[in-house]
DNA sequence: GAACAAGCTGCGGGTTTACGCAAGACGGCG
DNA sequence: CGCCGTCTTGCGTAAACCCGCAGCTTGTTC
């Protein structure tokens, strides 16, 4: 078995090494890659497998690598090892995952035996291990309790990005009407309304910056959603 | 001399333990916190004159923490080692530090060598020490080369923060117009206009948030400064 | 002290947002 | 089939935003 690391911390890089060295015996390679793009080439060159991959690297970010991967060999497996566990980063992956493929989502905090655990159910029993703190997000983020639905996080993106609800309704082909409800759908879920309470009318807030601000602050948003987001943008804007 | 570790992540906490020892052999008792809030009660308990900071960590990050412990003891010797060098943790730095003070910033991806030498003339030599590549950054956000004046900055974050023009003229001290004369201002320097020059009128964008995405992908904000920004404005409104 | 740049402010108007109201459209369910 | 909930769309309005124009107050420079 060869198994591929991506990873850009050196150090972690090597403590993933040796974790993976100590929880598979059965593994004969591995090999390492500094960012996305080289774990791309590396797992095209490899025909890599079993790979365990950082989210948030400089380069690529783990998503749009893994993406790529999947794109070209569905069964490849996959063990997402990432610092944080922002919905952004939980919607972005179950995104992007193949059906039936095996994959895990581990936190870096999680302890040694932990991590080698995830190790072997996903690239030996082909099960799917995700941290019990993302898998909450992930259900309220996937079924509808609580959560956002697709439409909704959808325009909670395009308003990130800076479009007008005009542009907003050409992109997704929808009336100018109905764009503006959904932002009205959005306020509500995120709750931006406050201020209104006091009799001081000082605190108002702009609604759709505001909208924004609170996402990032809940982790809906974060930085590599935002540039996932602004490339699809602009792949769109040059397609006319 | 007694150093205290401020790092969340326990492979670089303990790295950076092995650093200190090696770079530094006076030092004969090194202090490890793994957040913020950790750091800075163990700062005030010891009297540490020599901390190695991390910026963004879970609790309450570097700078928050850095912020308190210089205001008890301002001639505190602070190392921030950052993974990053996004424009907002390096103005947020530079805004706490104490006339006089020594301190250095130096990125994570630099060698053993560097961090070395960067103790050494830190705690030994009371010099300030910032990685060049953190040194260009800082001189065009202080000066005003290209870079963007306080209240270009100020105003930025206030509409980041969901404010109305009338809630940032009252925050402010301005008229209305004056704010929207800066925001105007801010929109030039971030070149929101673009799509505008276009014959294709699609693709409009809405100013204020566009505005704000910009900033983000140019890393003129993070998470943290929107975050340390929040708990101001709150802190604000509380006061009435 | 005159000239000048830079910033604050009021006025006015064109555009975009936020949102209530109400009329279809679509799909499930008894 | 008729009832009902969810989603879409148009109309209309009040508020907020973007911004050109022009009068003022500063601080700077020669």
């Amino acid at each position: 078995m060869k198994v591929l690391i991506v990873e850009d911390d050196p150090l972690h890089r090597s403590y993933l090494h040796e974790a993976v060295n100590a929880a598979l015996p059965e593994c004969d390679t591995v090999i390492e890659a500094e960012n996305g793009t080289i774990g791309e080439k590396l797992a095209r060159e490899h025909k890599s497998a079993h790979i365990v991959m950082d989210l948030q690297m400089a380069s690529r970010n783990g998503i749009e690598a893994a993406r790529t991967i999947w794109k070209e060999r569905p069964e490849t497996r996959i063990l997402f090892w990432s610092n944080y566990s922002d919905e952004a980063y939980v919607r972005g992956v179950s995104r992007i995952v193949p059906d039936g493929a095996a994959y895990g989502y581990v936190l870096k905090s999680a302890s040694d035996e932990r991590l080698k655990l995830a190790l072997r159910s996903i690239f030996v029993e082909s099960q799917c291990v995700v941290d019990r703190e993302v898998r909450g997000l992930q259900q309220r983020s996937l079924g509808q309790t609580n959560g956002f639905t697709d439409s909704e996080y959808e325009i909670l993106v395009d308003i990130a990005l800076g479009l007008t609800d005009r542009a907003i309704a050409g992109r997704r082909g929808l009336s100018l009407r109905s764009v503006q409800n959904r932002l009205q759908q959005l306020y509500d879920k995120l709750d931006v309304y406050q201020a209104a309470s006091d009799d001081n009318d000082d605190g108002r807030f702009n609604l759709r910056a505001r909208a924004i601000t609170i996402a990032f602050l809940r982790k809906l948003l974060n930085y590599s959603a935002l540039e996932r987001a602004e490339a699809e943008l602009q792949e769109w804007l040059d397609g006319k």
